[in-house]
Order: structure tokens, then C-alpha cells, then sequence
DNA sequence: TCAATCTGAGCAAGCGCTTGCGCACTTACG
DNA sequence: CGTAAGTGCGCAAGCGCTTGCTCAGATTGA
């Protein structure tokens, strides 16, 4: 069924079709509905290749990202897409699992559907990329990483900040002992949000001391760390987590050691994902919009609208800390510090 | 960057370039790698668009699922990926929500993309649309829905089966009064799924008594349902859940009454979905394997090698208990039932 | 040595659309 | 009533690739 199919059916020539469809020209009312009419009953559906060739320009957005699996990826994609289908755009997305090269790879497979904008909410870099991007001139949008420039608007929320006001709040709690888990923290953007927590940490001069550990971006990961962590000797009272995904491994390796969350430890994890909320116990966290940056994306990225207009742009976004009961004082008995459990691992 | 600039800068013809980066047709070894050396110096990046379009085929497959947000679709879909680029194909997605509308739209917009084939693990359906595909011509995987024929393979898991394997294994515990939550109701598979319940109580002649109920498919819906299942009066000694996203929700409400699971209440899932592992406590649930149902999806569409050799096929997965700490034998006591609570909505 | 075969590469015809331009015809205006 | 502006539609030239066909030159076998 092509265009043409439906212009001979129709008595008309395929240019008609063509305005009809794509609402632009002029055609006459009765033509109109005619090649409607038809088109409907030819079950007609354009082809987006030809289309895209044709018209040379694309409704299509990329958006990639590390990690899809944590829910806090996948809502800032499922708020783009809905943003951008709001606006007559699509979006295709990609995974990258952390892995530069398929960063890589992801971006030169969206160059190649000629997509009209690009996101890039991943902690990854691979400044050959930047460049590259550069040079074809779509515009894109970074989330946490690099630099706002020509064609490039960057979002961030402030997570300093975040993990600032809830290392504060863990130290009026009483928490003197308080670990941080992360992962990936080759990455620069994931070492940054760790360093953050050494620095607010620090702020309290010596008395509060730290503990940095790493898993992967899953709650195994998150269980894992928390397995090391504890066998490491450090007693921690409160443990922040880099974000709600791994936190969600946290809470379960201390059940299985028998530590009670809050009483014996406090936690705390990052985005305020909806699974946050179903916990045992609900864990207490910082709001990450997600929504907000998915939209900003689309603002950003779509043309004519974010970039054109207001060339380099950096937007913040501000963060919330969100007190659940999975956080409380630190209880007179000290913390049942188990070194033993750590070895028997056997 | 196009295809002819390659050729004018490799000094050869188009068609030349095009047999080089395609590796098809006869290249001397000097040309070809002449050809790739500038190539790559130019960034050259293939317009998919007008490769699909000169070349008539595609090697992209579709993937139209109910709900993302469900680890359960989230897995199938990245199982397809994978099998799919290990075979040389790009996978896109598309989200339901379970509105048949959406399916209708998803699937052209699909159509217009010139998919190679179309996977539907969907739970609604729309009949015109089937024939559409049908008429089409390309090959279609649906899971769980609908039924094998020309182009058309089904893959579904023995969900009665696992259910009734659940209910047994409930009752042999002890448990008597048992309740179903699930969601849509009104989609057939998913009503099919609360009947083989039914039916699967039912066995035990009047012995055992059933409550159904209902929410959204997610953690909330299964919130949401269990706290209208406990205000019932029903006092349910366990509840299967249609899924362990849902389940999620159902642990949680049935904490928020100081119910104990399993002590008061044992829970099971279904699905098996990652995150089961890590509730509290660890969820009892029933394994389907995402993994090969992505697969068997991948091997069914991509030309060549499923419909075609095999006319209609039909592909069915048994699944495993999976017990956990969720369930357990019915506790002396009998469970605190609050139906004061129920009432305090006011 | 000559015809038969093979090799490597180019020509050109599309693939299914969009769109600038032009043409015929209608309507408005002085 | 003549000219100008407006309206409705078709023509044809691509968009960036793929691929069947053709053909010159190298290689081979009897």
C-alpha cells in the first residue's frame, strides 16, 4: 500500500495525497475527505523511511541511558517520551549498561535514524563523541555530564546539595559512623556524588567518619556492597546509598545479618523512585525529578525551541529530601558490630 | 557525510562503497580497504532510511508490551534485545498501558517503521488489528493472547498450571481462605488468569473459599486491593498475587495493618522478577523465564528461521514454585481480623 | 593461441515519499 | 470587461541508498 496506491484510487495525483496527509498546501474540502476516505479503507501507512528521506527531516529523539533497569532511568524516559509524543515527536531509546563503547555505538546507531535531537542521561563520557555530535549538529542534552556549549544545553539537579542536607541530617540524628555506597566509581560523575559525601562528611571536622563502598547499579549490588561493608569492621550507624535502586540491597543484606533498619542502622538512598515507597521499611530519600528532566530534555533537544532560542543554557534542578522511617536517632546500645559474621563466609 | 562523498573521495562509485560496507558483491582487497580507511575518516554514518528504502528490507523488530514499568515486561523486552542484536537486528518498544488504543497505535506506527516483525506481550486486544497484521504479512509473536496460524506464532507459560500448583501448595499448609489479587480484569488473559484460580480452589471442593480483588498493575494497585480485600472481612490466610510487581503493594499494606506475612497472611507473586528476592520478607513467586520468552519471540519473527520453516507453532513454558520466606504453615491463631479497620475511612 | 571464464567495478533504475514551481481556473475589483 | 490575486492541483526533481546488469581486462584451459 503506497502513496501512489492511494492516489489512483483516489483520482488524484500523489502530491494530493501527500498534503492531504500531511495537512500542508491547499486542497479543497471534497478532495480532502475523498483521499481520507480512501486511505482508511487502503489501511495506508506511510512509510517513515521514505518520509524521513524525503522530507529530510526527522520526528524522531534519542535518548540514551545507562541504566534501564533502575526505575529512576526509565521514568525519565517514559517522561520524555510522553512529552515528546505531546509535541508530534517519538523517541527511541538505548542502553548502555555503563559501558562507553556502547555509548558509542548506541550514538552512531541514533545518527544513523537521523534523529532530530539527542539525550544523554548516562555517567559515562567519551569526549570523541562529544565532538562528533558537535560536528553532525543535532542538539543534545546532557544529564549530569559534561558541558553546556553550542547545540549542548546540560540539566543537573544539584546532588551536592542533596547529599549535603542528608549527611546533615544523619548528623543531627546523631550519626557519627556513616558509610556511603556507590557504583561504577570510575565514572567521573558517579566519583563526584562520592567525593560529595567525603566533603559534607568532612565538614563536621574529624568527628564523623566515613566509609566508601561499591557494587554494581542493582540491588545485588547494592547487597553485595553492604556484605563487604559490614564484614570490613567499620560499624556504621547510617549508610547513604548513591541512589534507591541499590539501597533496595542494602536493606535486605542487613536483615540477613540481622541488623534492625532504623534502630541499629539508618539508610538512606537517592531519586526517590516509586519503589522507594514499598520498602521495609519506606526508606528515607532525596527527590530527583524525573519527570521535570525528561521534559527539560525534549525542551532542550526538540528545534526551535530549547537551543535555538537561548544558545548555552545549564538548568538545575533542586533537591528534596524525603523522611521515611527507613532514618531515625542513633539508639543508646551501640551497634551490634558483627566482625565475626564478615568471615564466615567460608 | 554521504555515501557519494565516500565514493568521490575513495575515487571509486557509489555502488562500490556500498559493497564494501555492506560486504556483499566482489571488492579487491586494495579498494576495500581504501573505502573503509576514508570512511572512516569522514564519519560516514548510513542513512538507515534510505537503506531500508533502497533495500526494501529491514532489520528492525517491534515490540509492543502492556506496561514497562513492570520489571516483567522490562525483562522480556531486553532478552528480545539482546537475542535480537546477537542476530544482527535493533529492537524498538512500545508501552500500552493496557489501553487497546494504544496497541492500534503502537502497531502502526510500527507498521510504518517497516518492522521485519512484531512481538506483542500484551494483555488487551483488538481484533481488526490482527487481521491488519495478518493482511501485512509480517510475522507475529504474541505472548499470552491470541492464537498460532499463518505468520502467527504463540508462545505462552502454563499459567494454570503455576497457579495450581500455588493453591496446592497453600493448601497443604494449612490455609483455607485464600484470596486473589489481580488487575484489568476485564482483558481476557488476565480474567482467564483469576478463573484458573478460582477453578484451582474450587478443586478442593467447598473446603477452601476465595476472594478476588483488584487494582492497578503496580506496586500501589496491589496496595490499593489488599487494603479492600482486609476491610472485606474476608480474612484471607493468603493471597496470590497476579504478579510480583503487584505483590510489592500487598506486602506493604498488609504491614501498614501489623499484619505479619507470613505469621498472619502468606503472600505469593508470580514471575519471579528480580526484585522479588529482595522484599521483605523475600517473596514465595512463581518462575517464568523472561529470558527465553524473549528469545523464543526473536527466533519466531526474524525471518527465515521460525514461521517460515515451521507454519504455526506453538510454544508453551512450564513454571516453577519458587518458595521463599513470603509463606508459611497457617499459624495456630487465627489471624487478627480487623474489620473494625476496614470501617475507619469515614 | 583463442575462446571461455572469472574479477572488479561502474551505470542507472528505482525504493516511497515531499515540495518548489507552474498552470488552469475562479473570484474580486476598479 | 480586463487585470490581478487567489485557489486547487499536477509535474518532476530529488532524498541517500541498493542492486541487477554490463563490460573491460585478467586468468585459465585445451
Amino acid at each position: 500500500m503506497k502513496l501512489e496506491d492511494v492516489a489512483r484510487q483516489a483520482r488524484v495525483s500523489p502530491s494530493t495525497v501527500s498534503r492531504v496527509l500531511s495537512k500542508t498546501g491547499r486542497v479543497s474540502e471534497r478532495t480532502r475527505a475523498r483521499v481520507l476516505k480512501i486511505a482508511g479503507e487502503l489501511r495506508y501507512r506511510p512509510d517513515v523511511h521514505a518520509q524521513a528521506l524525503a522530507g529530510g527531516k526527522s520526528r524522531t529523539l534519542g535518548l540514551i541511558v545507562s541504566n534501564l533497569q533502575n526505575p529512576f532511568f526509565l521514568d525519565v524516559f517514559q517522561a520524555a517520551e510522553a512529552e515528546a509524543h505531546r509535541q508530534g515527536y517519538e523517541v527511541i531509546v538505548a542502553n548502555t549498561d555503563y559501558h562507553p563503547r556502547r555509548l558509542v555505538s548506541a550514538a552512531h546507531w541514533m545518527l544513523g535514524r537521523r534523529i532530530a535531537g539527542l539525550g544523554l542521561v548516562v555517567s559515562e563520557k567519551e569526549p570523541a563523541l562529544l565532538a562528533e555530535l558537535q560536528e553532525a549538529g543535532i542538539p543534545v542534552a546532557f544529564y549530569d555530564i559534561g558541558s553546556p556549549g553550542r547545540h549542548v544545553t546540560k540539566i543537573r539537579t544539584n546532588y551536592h546539595r542533596g547529599t549535603q542536607r542528608v549527611v546533615r541530617y544523619l548528623h543531627s540524628l546523631g550519626h557519627r559512623r556513616i558509610a556511603f555506597i556507590g557504583h561504577h566509581t570510575g565514572l567521573q560523575p558517579l566519583s563526584d556524588r562520592k567525593r560529595s559525601f567525603i566533603k559534607a562528611v568532612s565538614s563536621f571536622s574529624d568527628e564523623v567518619r566515613s566509609f566508601v563502598g561499591a557494587g554494581s547499579d542493582s540491588p545485588d549490588g547494592g547487597r553485595q556492597a553492604t556484605q563487604q561493608l559490614l564484614a570490613s569492621g567499620f560499624g556504621p550507624t547510617a549508610i547513604i546509598c548513591i541512589n534507591d535502586f541499590m539501597a533496595l540491597g542494602v536493606l535486605r543484606a542487613l536483615r540477613e545479618q540481622d541488623l534492625d533498619v532504623p534502630r541499629d542502622v539508618s539508610v538512606v538512598g537517592y531519586d526517590n523512585i516509586r519503589l522507594s515507597e514499598f520498602t521495609f521499611p519506606p526508606l528515607t530519600t532525596v527527590n530527583v525529578p524525573r519527570d521535570q528532566i525528561g521534559r527539560a530534555i525534549c525542551t532542550a533537544i526538540i528545534p526551535g525551541q530549547g537551543v535555538a532560542l537561548e544558545p548555552l543554557r545549564e538548568r538545575v534542578i533542586e533537591p528534596e529530601l524525603i523522611i521515611r522511617e527507613s532514618t531515625g536517632a542513633l539508639s543508646r546500645g551501640r551497634v551490634r558490630h558483627r566482625s565475626t559474621l564478615g568471615g564466615d563466609k567460608r
